[in-house]
DNA sequence: AGCGGTTATTGATTGAGGTGAACCGCGCCG
DNA sequence: CGGCGCGGTTCACCTCAATCAATAACCGCT
């Protein structure tokens, strides 16, 4: 039934599964997400740098991360590397290899990740029998293009200090939805990494790291963030950084 | 069965319809193709200005331009417009309302403009029973996520020069995907529309199509342009505008 | 036609953030 | 243990695009 059951860390199923209130349709009965359930990969886990599929490779399959974090990248036509998404527990990735057929993003684990692994044509397949899946499906899709809009109104109307404080604090709140501290945390991903997402330097996003830390914003160490004043930094994002 | 058959312009069927190569599964049985027009609203056009839905409002349905174009935009927590896409003949928009049951966006005609609406609930339907249109939808929700990675990637790394360019090109491309001139159009848009878009000032895109006028790759007159140097243009963006 | 408001272009100036370089701390491995 | 490379921070400098400002062109009105 189930394949390779060797126990790495937790191969729990999704009932048990402490993400699943995020991941998966909230109203699924008892033996539609058994169907779920049966139909969903989980793997050895990834080590820091591995990938999870990279540009170019057969469309296959969506993935939720179970633990750790990814970083999805595409490279453009003139070679360079552009981070378009950061991916915690409980959230999917894998979406845009849909319309080619062939992943357009390279998706890496950050740190030592676990990935639920969803074969997309069983999960049409299961949508089309079960319509709560299939608009879950949808949904799940739409969001991304949300957050998309979200980070291209970012980059085009917001300052280096507010990219920095608005990646911080949708950080903060992801962590929260996973009821982890929303104050201190830890950075998977490296300055590089950063600057590249939010379109500037790793010089900048440095020092923004400094300044924020001089106005008492927070307290940084390396990847360690602690958060001391969350309404300052809201604050600081929506004081008008007009450009039209 | 229809509603309101009264001809504005040309409400035709999909069959007939110059731009169906663009919105419409490739391979669809005369049967399934006349069961998805069924269901397809083409209403009276919209005037420039006018509004196919609003941010907020309910969804209920996705639209594909027929003729004319559409300007799509967002509005952030502090208030800020920011475009997050424009749609020409052939090319459809209103997915990122599917997550949250309302349109995150705004939409809104740039002249003289119309479109297709189809009901989403009866789309889903369909596509439960004819597997095809169920994974196109998904092609193209998913077609929508890859252009925003493109803006991203834009935004994020390279300059003003190299933003208006790419724009131009985008337009390009696609009026020639309409079999129209791809050398010389008319952009719909404003310059401020433009700017918002690219994330740059309206002086900073005025000053760019100057440059490139008198860099000799295009003519500007107000609106119409006429691309002189188009493997200038693609150069011109391939520049490394590195930004890590 | 003539007016008033919006839209576009151009110029002068400023400033945010990029560039290049130096420096530190840390882990890696010979 | 010592040299090296890498990631991160800081500094001085400079550039590109935002800002401020003035003017011109172009609407849509009555």
């Amino acid at each position: 039934m189930k394949n390779t059951e060797t126990v790495y860390t937790s191969p729990i199923s999704c009932r048990e599964c402490r993400m699943n209130t995020l991941c998966i349709p909230l109203s699924l009965r008892s033996d539609e997400l058994y169907k779920l359930d049966q139909l969903i990969h989980r793997g050895t886990p990834l080590q820091a740098r591995q990938a999870v599929f990279y540009s170019g490779d057969k469309f296959t399959s969506i993935y939720a991360v179970r633990s750790g974090s990814i970083k999805q990248f595409c490279v453009d036509d003139d070679g360079r590397e552009q981070v378009t998404g950061f991916y915690l527990p409980g959230e999917l990735f894998g979406w845009d290899g849909l319309a080619e057929n062939h992943y357009q993003n390279t998706a890496v684990a950050l740190e030592t990740t676990s990935v639920c692994e969803i074969p997309f044509d069983q999960l049409e397949q299961l949508g089309a029998s079960i319509p709560s899946i299939q608009r879950h499906v949808m949904r799940l899709i739409s969001r991304e293009i949300s957050s998309d809009h979200k980070l291209i109104a970012l980059l085009a109307g917001h300052s280096a200090h507010q990219r920095l404080a608005s990646l911080l604090l949708s950080f903060s709140d992801r962590l929260a939805q996973q009821k982890l501290s929303s104050t201190r945390f830890r950075l998977p991903m490296s300055r590089g990494e950063i600057s590249n997402y939010l379109g500037l330097t790793v010089e900048t996003v440095s020092r923004a790291f400094s300044h924020f830390q001089r106005m008492n914003y927070l307290i940084v160490n390396k990847k360690e963030i602690e958060l001391v004043d969350i309404p300052g930094l809201e604050l600081l994002i929506s004081n008008t950084g007009d450009s039209e």
